[in-house]
DNA sequence: AACTTTTTGTGAATTTTGTAACAGTCGCGG
DNA sequence: CCGCGACTGTTACAAAATTCACAAAAAGTT
């Protein structure tokens, strides 16, 4: 029955980039943009511009463009990330210290309030001002503080793990960091980040047009 | 004239994640896999598999599979994987000493050489055993070690003008993981790790699926 | 040997995403 | 107050990606 399809995938992926330009926009003191100048300072069509703000149902005027702080509003609105909401870290390792001490999380109302960790050397230690607790906490805590978003940051083997400990902790959405692919139930949302996916496209990219380019010459 | 466009993007993003499936087989002593248990493990249809492989130029036989070591190296020389490219870091803090530290980058036929970084403090150190250098030495070290990839991992404002130097050091492919959108000539690549982007399809389906429990129950 | 099951490979249908075209609105400068 | 350029919003069209459908191959089963 649960047809959970979110659509438009490439258009929301579009609009935090949107939201960042538009903020840089705010402080230089600009009050209206119209698509032609965003799509410029991003490198895209304006027509993909217009379509993916579309989504957001903010509209601008004919011969004028956007409000800024509409579309500033409207994003943040559309992504939920007007309300800043909390969420815990999982795997206090190399890439989860870099993540405790990203300042940008806080444009996105994101907010990692504790770090979790099976290395009994790091638990009770602090992060980047963030306490570093024990796995046997998440539970309890998470419960308490109604968390529902988790980072997982922990090494591959011990992602399916962890990823069952966080769901049965009542954590709704997976931002997993892993290479894992992981296993959850239905109610659980999940999100990995394919950096090697990214690498694989750069990598064929190149090739690509260095062959076009012996070609060419 | 130069019509670069790449195609099947999405299925050159699932290719390393077949990759790694397949490696985790090998060690179990599997020699042929069928899309039908690919697809098991990553959570998708058979037929995307099948679609994907497609595009490496691997044949399976019906009835049986693939074997794995066909499928392995078929994939990685797709990718131009199966050779090892060196490939230089450009800001060393704290995303910068995640990525020079982590393993799973040889996995991607990557070998980060050297760090570079404009901190006068950091210069001369050294990082997970890679040096780090500094920015003067980029454009000569670029060229006489052949180096054509770069990773950008400064501040966000610094992004533009490094970018730049890579350029004129003549590197043509860019890892960028700043939210900054590059402008750069037409003969370098660049790929964007879009974090946000992650970000924001996970808070969109989280706040989907929220809704959706509200309205059935 | 005939039949069943599993699975590949491909062409075609469907859905989704990206592009183009354009009517209509707005503000401006005469 | 009229015409012009800039811009939106919508409808129509094109391309890409996903999904379906099925013939044919291999291996096992009766
Ligand atoms: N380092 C990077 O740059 C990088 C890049 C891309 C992906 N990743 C992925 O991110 C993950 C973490 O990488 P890393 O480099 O930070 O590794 P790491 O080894 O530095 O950190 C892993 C942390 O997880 C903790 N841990 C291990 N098992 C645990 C468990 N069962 N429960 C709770 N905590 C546990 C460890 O104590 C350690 O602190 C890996 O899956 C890796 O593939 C890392
Ligand atoms: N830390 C994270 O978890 C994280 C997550 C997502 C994205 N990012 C992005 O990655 C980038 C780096 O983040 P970070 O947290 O590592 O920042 P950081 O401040 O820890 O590191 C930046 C490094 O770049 C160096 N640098 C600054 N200007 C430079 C220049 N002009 N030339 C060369 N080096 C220069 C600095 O000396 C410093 O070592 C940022 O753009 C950030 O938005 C970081």
């Amino acid at each position: 029955m649960a047809k959970d399809k979110v659509q438009k995938l490439p258009s929301i992926k579009r609009l935090p980039a949107y939201l960042r330009e538009l903020k840089s926009l705010r402080e230089e003191g600009r009050q209206v943009v119209s698509t032609t100048l965003l799509a410029q300072r991003l490198r895209l069509e304006s027509i993909v511009v217009r379509k993916d703000l579309e989504i957001t149902g903010v509209t601008g005027s004919p011969g004028v463009g956007y409000k800024v702080e509409d579309l500033i509003g409207g994003i943040e609105e559309f992504l939920g990330w007007n309300n800043t909401s909390d969420i815990f870290l999982v795997g206090a390792g190399a890439l989860g210290t870099a993540l405790l001490g990203y300042k940008g999380f806080s444009e996105y109302g994101l907010n990692i309030v504790a770090a979790f960790d099976a290395d009994p050397n790091k638990v009770g230690t602090e992060i980047h001002g963030k306490p570093v607790l024990g796995m046997d906490a998440f539970a309890n805590l998470a419960e308490r503080m109604k968390i529902h978003m988790a980072i997982l940051c922990v090494p591959c083997d011990a992602a399916q793990a962890v990823a069952e400990l966080m769901v049965a902790a009542g954590i709704r959405a997976i931002w997993n960091f892993t290479g894992a692919t992981l296993n959850v139930p239905e109610h659980v949302v999940r999100q990995r980040v394919n950096l090697a996916g990214d690498l694989a496209v750069l990598s064929v990219a190149l090739a690509e047009k260095l062959k076009e380019e012996q070609r060419g010459s």
